[in-house]
DNA sequence: GTGAAAGCGCTAACAT
DNA sequence: ATGTTAGCGCTTTCAC
């Protein structure tokens, strides 16, 4: 009951109720190899030493951690955040630790990242994206753990993938606002730094082509995806010259950063201009108007992601390399 | 160079870069202590082997893990998110590891996560708020590492704690309302699952008292604290009766929800209700008109708790029990 | 169903 | 500056 200075090991457990200390650890880990007396003379003993078991000693023998680790651009974006919810929650009910770290957008530190997550020997990765340095590649190969990447699809998959295709979502958003009737559709956000903005992109780009009308992009350049930049974005556009029927942001708060500057402006919207964002944020719902967007599987990967490593990990097969959770297009108010 | 089946150790560096075991060790720890022709050569080899260390090893044998344990209640909040990153990368920057967990603001998931999370022999722990089972404080009591409260303040901290008082801030935003003139304030939010709820709604009904006002506490319920359930607060509020002169919400979102709600309806803000919320969020900033808050230090109580948690584990004495990083009252055009 | 012995891959302590 | 030895706390393997 009581906390001890000295760190409580298993012999100590084990000492306590009268067992070897193998016996604790079935116990603990195979409780059904364990008689029922012993089995609670072994809780019992846990109980009153307050133990709490070595991890790094049964990983170091075991060559087990029952950890998975998982990297996302950033927390700050509660789109990612979902994921790793789905993700923490999906896995610490089979047993797993999640051990999450960020990236800041970069592949370079998604390596030197990894190198380290590596290090606590997790028994599984998992990735946001499917851009990678060709090095963490080699990493992960070596180590015949299993590896998921999400928010894409990938025809080369280091492993699994979880994930939509933001070039077809955003293309097809596109096509949605074409059959409502608007022809000077401009896309607003970057194709800088990240991959799925650039698939975002590629993919209004694709539908424009297709509709035979002119691209227009519109950059945001190095700022924060934010709901200031979305008002600055269209502060920018007006100043640019005259304003296009539609626009396509790389995210809802984007979109709905420009729908306030509008209100502010007193541009109608949908009237004057029309808008859509991106993800399906809680604002893009609860706006007025509400946002046209995309409405993409954030928990929904997360949790899919953990099944496929559970699963695999408990030796079950399973053999889709890709499995792709779609997104929907989800016209609203603002379009 | 390339990636090997079979787990690469220290010992198979050692063998190709002509040393013993233990020089490999002490040339990526303690690089100082090894001649630069060695160091050289144990790089070399890393680099060749595709070595990665086993920190499980590594943290049986000396007893420092280099992970700091965090748990917060959710990733979702994109506040407490922000604590966590400012964590992360200020850890990361001492080569300390943060694994992170989320509670789902339950005190007994705090405690059984924590239980898991102290098997991989955390050199540091920091716990979102002050309010903790008994047997928390015993898990930790035990181990002797340093301990980081964060998000609140507390006269019985178990070791360290840096935050900011909930209940002041509520009380002085309360004070700055009653000084534009209001009188009729109403507090929304929920004093159930939470307990910096509590404290910013007991801050409120302080400031009501000293004020002479009766406190007037609208309940939100189990709804989740979001912005359409601020909406559907204000929508209530309505349905009550009188509107009030002001409302006080328990963060932004709900401030914004109910700021919607009242322009759907056609009440000007804050000619006809004035509304304030908690937190500082960008949608607070950025929404018309822009939403008198309570700033709190989100990112700041992170870089700081891993501060102090560094300077610590550094041999570094520290004798402050408590750090108040503060607030700021943000008086903007809701209000 | 229970136990004894061995050893996972590192690093602390003690040489040299 | 470098090496040798021992052992961290568990779980695997092999007994009984």
């Amino acid at each position: 009951m009581t906390a001890r200075a000295a760190p409580v090991k298993m012999s100590d457990v084990a000492r306590h109720a009268g067992v070897a200390t193998i016996t604790v650890s079935r116990a603990l880990r195979t409780p059904q190899r364990v008689s029922p007396q012993v089995l609670a003379r072994v809780h019992a003993a846990v109980e009153a030493t307050g133990y709490v078991p070595n991890l790094a000693a049964g990983t170091l023998k075991s060559q087990r951690s029952r950890i998975v680790a998982a990297i996302v651009p950033t927390l700050r974006n509660s789109i990612f955040a979902e994921t790793a919810e789905g993700l923490a929650e999906a896995l610490d009910a089979h047993g797993y630790q999640l051990l999450l770290a960020n990236s800041g957008y970069s592949a370079d530190a998604e390596e030197r990242i990894l190198r380290n997550l590596l290090g606590q020997q997790p028994d599984a990765v998992v990735l946001t994206g499917t851009v990678h340095t060709p090095r963490l590649r080699e990493l992960l190969s070596g180590r015949r753990i299993p590896v998921v990447e999400t928010w894409d699809l990938s025809d080369q998959p280091i492993d699994r993938v979880v994930g939509f295709s933001n070039l077809q979502g955003s293309r097809q958003l596109t096509h949605a606002l074409a059959a409502r009737g608007h022809r000077r559709i401009v896309f607003v956000g970057t194709t800088d730094n990240e991959r799925r903005a650039g698939e975002r992109c590629a993919g209004y780009c694709q539908a424009m082509h297709e509709l035979g009308l002119a691209p227009d992009v519109f950059e945001i350049g190095g700022q924060p995806v934010s709901i200031g930049t979305g008002a600055r974005a269209l502060a920018g556009l007006l100043q640019r010259g005259p304003l296009p029927d539609a626009a396509c942001f790389l995210n809802d708060y984007l979109a709905f950063g420009a729908l306030l500057e509008c209100q502010r402006q007193g541009l109608a919207v949908p009237g004057r201009i029309a808008l859509a964002g991106f993800g399906d944020f809680e604002i893009a719902r609860e706006a007025s108007p509400s946002i046209t967007t995309v409405r993409v599987p954030g928990y929904a990967m997360g949790q899919v992601a953990a099944r496929l490593i559970v699963e695999r990990l408990a030796g079950k097969a399973d053999d889709a390399k890709e499995i792709d959770l779609g997104f929907e297009v989800v016209m609203r108010d603002s379009a």
